[in-house]
DNA sequence: CAGATTTCAGACTCTTTTGTCCAAAATAAG
DNA sequence: CTTATTTTGGACAAAAGAGTCTGAAATCTG
């Protein structure tokens, strides 16, 4: 569905919209704490910069952040800028032009689930998934936290408990 | 979103449903017609096979025939024997075990997109991708076929003119 | 039986994705 | 100015996906 370089991309982005506190997040925390190859994250959040929606620094005190407010950026942005958009336009068979005139044989079907993840994808603000992050038993890798917080430099944003 | 390999496996599936004629359907014949790599698709179709969605049978008039009715294929079965099941299950992060109890920032959101695609692709028959793939102007493949028939040897199955 | 046809099975190549590594440029702090 | 830190950029390797090719096994026809 989505790339290895897209979910890591994700995941950095809500990591760093849920650290608040710090203005320069550096890749290597980012990396470590989320347990992504620092080398490979630093390629996916350099394309991020790029497409403009983080904005990074060198040197000490360096590092990369939200290059616009946290309610301004979806996921639709963010799958966008590292996958593109096609999975939001596509036909499912990959056919060019598949729509109404010349459609496949699914196209009626897949437009229907590809518009409502569209909707979704343009609705869900990092602000919404980095709050959701805040949450005492929400996770952002595959690490279990069981009632304990996995990242606890990240204060609870929307009052979960600690 | 589907490999290359599934969406070959859709398409000559569909394609043999809608050829309803012939008993066994070369995989020579398919793969010139939908303009696959012949070999490439021997895989793919040996693969559905192993599954037990088609049957083949070798030497001259043998080929690959729907082990099933078109109505008892659906089109999950097809993405599952090929690119397995785990769209249908996967958390969109790829997170293991992404549930109510641990949930990463977007379950909420996938889990209604990815529910709504399992029901549909249940839902969604051979028989009518290969009904629809006997109207006039739907396709399998990437041609555009501007109300002239791509494939004269099918007959249209449900009332389409020619 | 002999020859033609077709799937089966595996080896092989090419491309894309994923992952690793190293040196250069920018910047902060002493 | 020097050193440490951090991104930038490119080269490189490993793994997976996509595609090609060859020979063997099965089966029909004559």
């Amino acid at each position: 569905m989505l790339s290895k370089s897209c979910i890591y991309g994700i995941q950095a982005t809500i990591y760093v919209a849920a650290n608040a506190s710090q203005e320069f997040v550096p890749i290597s925390q980012i990396a470590s704490e989320l347990k992504i190859s620092f080398h490979f994250l630093t390629k996916v959040l350099q394309q991020l910069t790029q497409e403009g929606l983080m904005n990074s620094y060198r040197g000490p005190k360096g590092g990369v952040a939200l290059a616009k407010p946290a309610t301004e950026i979806t996921l639709y942005d963010l799958i966008g800028a590292i996958d593109g958009t096609s999975i939001f336009t596509e036909c499912m068979l990959g056919l060019p032009g598949c729509g109404i005139a010349e459609p496949c044989p699914a196209h009626e079907h897949w437009t229907k689930i590809r518009n409502e993840l569209t909707v979704i994808a343009r609705r869900l603000t990092l602000e919404t998934m980095a709050k959701k992050a805040g949450e005492l038993n929400v996770r952002l890798t595959d690490e279990f936290r069981y009632a304990q917080r996995l990242f606890p430099s990240i204060k609870p944003i929307n009052g979960a408990q600690a």
